[in-house]
RNA sequence: GGCACCGUCGCCAAGUGGUAAGGCCGAGGACUGCAAAUCCUCUAUCCCCGGUUCGAAUCCGGGCGGUGCCUCCA
């Protein structure tokens, strides 16, 4: 088996050939930093975080470079909305995105490149464009004219007379062709703006990738991802401006991740229904979104509602009494992750990177493990297999982004904020536990019970063992 | 109107030609004073109708239902 991925241009999943062996060149469209970032773009993260970690797992070395934009109409009147300098606004909302993102343990890619650090490069590949007569000025502003690249619409699927006939084409007197689009915008008064040939303006919004990846990446690199709702008109024209300026398709592979929805309905902003990264933090821990959202394949829409993040956490609370009850097993020892479970870890990632299987793998090891724990407590196991199957557990959770503390800490931490939800605290249940422990040691079976199920309805379960009782939540 | 996509167990969700992963919930068993945790076992023939094929959830045609894009958007 090879790497397959699913490419948008054909609309189907293909073998993966890098332009250099052995390495992936990677750009992804990051955010435009004009407010906050909200569980779209979340999700972007995660997906293209993942598919990044499990390039570096396959062995790639890997180039991964995710943008900011930081000109835009949108910041320019948010900026404006609020009364401060557009670069405020920009720098505030870098800020915020870095907090958002860490705390999602989202690795840093190789370059983040901002749009206005670029002029210059996205300035030649327009002087190129109009050189080679696919561009035109007027009146200050510079048009790309799609009637130039005849390949238009291949990524999309779009038909350029539909597109033409479609009443939804905003009109521009400066434009020659309705379907022209923006390279370079002419400078209105107080926006920001750069000296050009061609006066003073701003870029258009879809030069700035084209240029960007150009210069980090090469005029042909092999992954260009964002969300679905780039595929046009953004990476439509990013094809066409920079296959027109360089006289060759700039991406072998396109990937696209499905959109979130809220409650099965659109996430939009005229509904009001969506949610900002550090509102669901306050809600949910980082790794539980996380392992919700690459449960689902990432072109797959995906519902986001409180229910489902409970479900997850549920899930994940398991998975990490499992790894505490394996590490505390095995201690110092350590053991190569099983062959067998390494071979389909590779087998999910090269088929289009599947983080959902991925999931269901690290869910049958966890089956695996209790099982062997279970026959070591019976003196029947093996502990050095359990050690092999905790090493898999972790490279696994790994790729997800998830095990990023400590088990023993994360049950700590959960138990901590149970508590405070239910507010009880830590000595209380002790004390109950003992009072339990005294009635069952005379045979009280009724007082111990009732003691049990009362702390049970508030979602702490006391389990007894052979050296005594403990307790865990059930959230 | 044009163009894409989707419809799999109660819920979520993999699987894209060879007789249905996983999660949550549920049932039975082991274990337990009783439980919990854990383990084992069990629960679907894949929206409907045709067709292609030795064989289809997977391909083709039609229907019904849902979604997205076509305008700034992860």
């Amino acid at each position: 088996m090879s790497l397959r991925i699913y490419n948008t241009l054909s609309g189907q999943k293909e073998g993966f050939k890098p332009v250099n062996p052995g390495e992936v060149k990677m750009y992804v469209c990051g955010v435009t930093v004009y407010d906050r970032c909200h569980i779209g773009h979340a999700r972007a993260g995660v997906v293209f975080d993942f598919v990044f970690r499990a390039l570096q797992h396959l062995g790639y070395a890997v180039t991964y470079v995710r943008n900011f934009t930081d000109v835009d109409d949108k910041i320019i009147n948010r900026a404006a909305e609020r009364g401060i300098s557009c670069d405020a606004l920009v720098e505030e909302n870098i800020a915020a995105f870095y907090e958002d993102m860490d705390a999602l343990h989202l690795l840093r890619p190789t370059y983040e490149p901002r749009a206005t650090r670029y002029i210059a490069q996205m300035l030649a590949m327009i002087q190129t464009l109009i050189d080679k007569g696919m561009a035109y000025e007027s009146g200050g502003d510079v048009f790309f004219a799609v009637s130039k690249f005849p390949e238009y619409g291949k990524l999309s699927k779009k038909n350029v007379d539909d597109l033409e006939s479609g009443a939804r084409v905003s009109v521009n007197e400066s434009k020659r062709d309705p379907l022209d689009f923006a390279l370079w915008k002419a400078a209105k008064p107080g926006e920001p703006k750069w000296p050009s040939p061609w006066g003073e303006g701003r870029p258009g919004w879809h030069i700035e990738c084209s240029a960007m990846g150009k210069d980090l990446l090469g005029e042909a690199f092999d992954i260009h991802g964002g969300g679905k709702d780039l595929v046009f008109p953004h990476h439509e024209n990013e094809i066409a401006q920079s296959h027109g300026a360089c006289g060759k398709p700039p991406v072998s592979y396109w990937m696209h991740n499905g959109f979130v929805n809220i409650n099965k309905e659109k996430m939009s902003k005229s509904l009001g229904n969506f949610f900002t990264i550090r509102e669901v933090l306050q809600k949910f821990d980082a790794e539980v979104i996380r392992l919700y959202l690459l449960g689902t394949h990432y072109r797959s829409p995906i519902d986001f509602a409180d229910a489902y993040l409970v479900e997850a956490r549920r899930h994940l609370d398991r998975l990490y009494a499992t790894a505490d009850r394996a590490k505390q097993m095995i201690g110092a020892r350590t053991n190569p992750v099983p062959g067998s479970i390494e071979k389909r870890l590779v087998a999910e990632i090269e088929d289009d990177f599947n983080s959902a299987t991925v999931v269901a793998l690290l869910s049958e090891v966890a089956g695996k493990i209790n099982a062997e724990a279970d026959l070591i407590d019976k003196k029947k196991g093996d502990i050095h297999d359990l050690a092999g199957l905790y090493a898999a557990f972790q490279t696994i959770g790994g790729l997800l982004g998830i095990f990023n503390r400590p088990p023993a800490e994360y049950l700590a931490d959960a138990k901590r904020k149970h508590l405070a939800e239910i507010g009880m605290t830590g000595d209380e249940v002790a004390a109950a536990i003992t009072r339990r422990a005294e009635a069952r040691k005379a045979k009280n079976f009724a007082e111990a019970d009732a003691i049990r199920k009362q702390l049970e309805e508030k979602g702490i379960e006391v389990k007894d063992s052979a050296t005594g009782s403990w307790w865990s939540v059930n959230r």
